[in-house]
DNA sequence: GATTTTTGTGTAACCGGTTACATATTGCGC
DNA sequence: GCGCAATATGTAACCGGTTACACAAAAATC
């Protein structure tokens, strides 16, 4: 009763002070579990990631902290490893304790997130397989790549070697993919090599060692992820390969280690991403917000040293 | 009534088995707000944090979520920022909705802290002033540094220099007294000098420079994190000076650039004090635990090129 | 076979808010 | 000064579980 006086409705200014007194007086807080009971709503977003490593989690949760504290929303967090049936149940466990969903799952098909999704709770997917009917974020990696492949082909390189990311992943895919259509279309008469690496820089490293034993030219890599970028870098200065002079290195992410070492990489925005994600859901539970919309990032150009200086086209 | 077949009490195994059909096919899902409001519990650990950067947070949150997830809780985070304002205000928030706290608070006074944290509520402090009746788990700075002065001196350093943090943070300042006592205690003769700098990597390579320029002796930099020793490197790299032949270097917190760079430093297991913060919640939830408990993290040594060999106490 | 004990099932109060509705009060016009 | 409208305050039902208790049925005891 009293707590009608929350806002609204017809109540003297005269009992509301006094109230607001007594309340005060008395370290009254009112119960979340109660209120959350009769109003059907919890204040509460659910984010369901994957197991992130790196800074990009922290960056990501940063985000959403600063979104929905803003906007009156606590985050109750549920990491959730590779397999479906862990992402199922995190989502479940979420259900009808928080308003909405925040759900991360780039290594869940199209199908198996709809069958894990909590029907009839809204969601917004962060770089996950696109669903039907619900809010999307995306990193914009055909844009990202576009960008670095012009670079690379601007600063004069003729044989730029990708290394693809953890198959089956989502972003590792896309980016790969977009490489062979960035080369089609800006140089189609150059050649287009895809090494299958796994993230990791042990693999970038590896697959370059690969790459010089058999004498392979190439006077660029591109990694699709920073980490393999610089275990590309690690490989050639090993060597002896004048980097940048004769081959030059990309990654992807940016990394602080790539700002620190000078590697040229694609800047995607984690917190924004996380914060823009907590906007859209809290205004499609404030019913102000159509129902589902798409949205991608497009990564900023790094240019740092290792692609400074424009390589002559050596062999290796 | 029919929920009290959740487990317990007198129920037949016929009636049990109905139930359990029923609710599957009807898809229930019981109400987790009125469960949290009958029961008084809402198995929910209230995380509140200051504003982390790096990998970090990160890392102790999938600590967390981890000890969390077994034990059938749920993580409600909330991060803060540096004032008491906000740090209660967070915790305020948290008040009702969650069955007990885990709070980082290094910069908050134990007065501070103390009227921030809501009154009867459980909680675990980690790397905070010290609350008496609470649990508090914390980085053992003294340890860490005797162990890293102590295999300083057996590389033969005889004039190490330490560069402290931020001024008024808990980690800095213990650090800094630890290095004055290890000195202290194991090598009295030798001599001791402290520089202030900000945990930022640009105050490490100012301040050697300013040693450098002014002809100080010194055979070891001993930074209170990593990125003022990497600062530290920078600027002896860039003079020419040696590392680690001339001048060993060593840093604290072991980030994935000191392990990338070669920076020997001392590593915590964050993600293991963040398990260990929630198993000490929910035991103590549980009633299993004492009220109040104080338990000391020891950091690894890892020591690694830049105080590969023994430095012959050269002067710079 | 009747009574006591045990076990199973049904009933209702309670957690602490919100909100629709009924009642009490005030203000206004005539 | 009276009646009606508008506004303020009190009351009670409801959200959806949990749990103590009463009662019914089955099993055990003599």
């Amino acid at each position: 009763m009293s707590r009608a006086l929350n806002g609204h409705d017809h109540v003297s200014p005269d009992t509301r002070r006094k109230v607001a007194d007594a309340t005060r007086a008395l370290g009254y807080v009112p119960n979340a579990a109660a209120r959350s009971l009769s109003t059907a709503k919890s204040q509460a977003i659910g984010v369901v990631l994957p197991d992130l490593h790196g800074e990009f989690f922290g960056e990501l949760v940063r985000g959403m902290d600063k979104a929905a504290n803003e906007r009156g929303y606590l985050l109750l967090l549920s990491n959730m490893h590779a397999d479906r049936a862990q992402a199922s149940q995190a989502m479940g466990t979420m259900r009808g304790r928080v308003d909405g969903l925040i759900v991360m799952a780039p290594q869940l098909s199209a199908e198996e997130l709809a069958e894990a999704l909590p029907p009839g709770l809204p969601a917004v997917l962060v770089n996950s397989p696109v669903e039907a009917g619900l809010h999307s974020l995306r990193i914009d990696n055909r844009g990202g790549v576009m960008l670095m492949v012009r670079h690379l082909l601007a600063r004069g390189a003729r044989n730029i070697v990708h290394i693809a990311g953890l198959a089956g992943n989502l972003d590792a895919e896309e980016r790969a993919a977009a490489y062979r259509e960035a080369m089609a279309s800006l140089a189609p008469e150059l050649p287009v090599t895809v090494l299958q690496g796994d993230f990791t820089d042990d693999s970038g490293e590896r697959l370059v060692q690969q790459l010089l034993a058999q004498g392979s030219e190439f006077d660029a890599v591109f990694a699709a992820n920073d980490m393999m970028a610089l275990g590309a870098l690690q490989a050639l200065r090993t060597i002896g390969v004048g980097v940048p002079e004769q081959v030059a290195i990309a990654g992807f992410d940016d990394v602080p280690l790539a700002r620190y070492l000078g590697l040229s990489t694609l800047r995607v925005d984690i917190a924004g991403i996380g914060e823009r994600a907590v906007a859209r859901l809290v205004s499609e539970l404030d019913g102000k917000a159509p129902p589902s919309t798409q949205e991608d990032y497009v990564p900023a150009l790094m240019a740092r040293a290792t692609t400074a200086s424009r390589p002559a086209g050596h062999k290796t």
